[in-house]
DNA sequence: CAAATAATTATAATTATTATAAAATTAAAA
DNA sequence: TTTTAATTTTATAATAATTATAATTATTTG
């Protein structure tokens, strides 16, 4: 954690039509550099620690304003609560139903039929089960 | 629509450990014969016209119990609203941000790296873009 | 039939997210 | 710099999907 620094987040987030303020810097560096894909409210309470007058409206207008501009994806994993991912490549994500962890995998290979004359502009491979830590108790 | 009997589904659900209420009959066929990946709202809608004493409550319990013998599968397509799935294979689904109707992909291989020891109980795999139809206007 | 169990309903509670309007901040213009 | 305009943030209320609860109804079993 902790490889971007604020400034390159800044000039980033200009470069991609967004105004650098505080809280979306904060905001963007938290998805960035602690790869957890989290939910709105876990960035939430992690930025409220350190900044007690932020509020939740901030972090959902900044998650929205981030998938329109297409800087975060978003993770539909449980049914409840979307995460937000930072990481664009496509990749799959795996729950674990045990430790609530979220993993990350490459996806070497897919192939869909029938897809001819579609138009695919979002993707989400969503898996759920036990990891490898979990499945030993 | 329409190919299952009542009789058929009552057997099924009976051999599926599930006593066969007349409102999981019901249920079980609207999700069986119409196979629309209706939300919980839309089969409530749908039974309404003929059965205007369903609650709200009978489709929510129904659904997860259904989940819960594996009889249905959970489609996570939109951040709001679970859809619901009779259909168990493993197969993709893509939603037009258009005309908001949901289709069905085959899926023919895929390949994912770095799943060893992982145990997978569940996958989705779920897409979004423009249909067919809705590209040409 | 009576007793026990299970299913269903109506309602309230919970919770994630969005909408709204006011306040605060920042940028632009004079 | 001061004023004005635009944007961002906040606090709060509103929505809406889902779950929890407790009472009622239906079904099964002895």
């Amino acid at each position: 954690m902790g490889n971007w620094t604020i400034e390159e987040i800044k000039n980033f987030l200009i470069k991609n039509g967004i105004r650098p303020s505080f809280y979306r810097l904060k905001i963007y560096q938290y998805l960035l550099n602690e790869r957890t894909h989290p939910s709105a409210d876990e960035i939430f309470l992690y930025l409220k620690k350190e900044i007690p007058t932020i509020s939740r409206a901030t972090i959902y207008n900044t998650l929205n304003l981030f998938l329109n501009k297409r800087l975060v994806q978003l993770i539909n994993l449980e049914r409840d609560e979307a995460r937000y991912d930072a990481t664009l490549s496509w990749h799959a994500h795996f729950k674990c139903l045990n430790c609530n962890k979220v993993f990350d995998f490459h996806i070497e290979s897919l192939k869909l039929k029938g897809v001819e004359g579609f138009q695919i502009l979002e993707k989400q491979l969503n898996l759920a089960g036990y990891c490898a830590q979990c499945q030993k108790k």
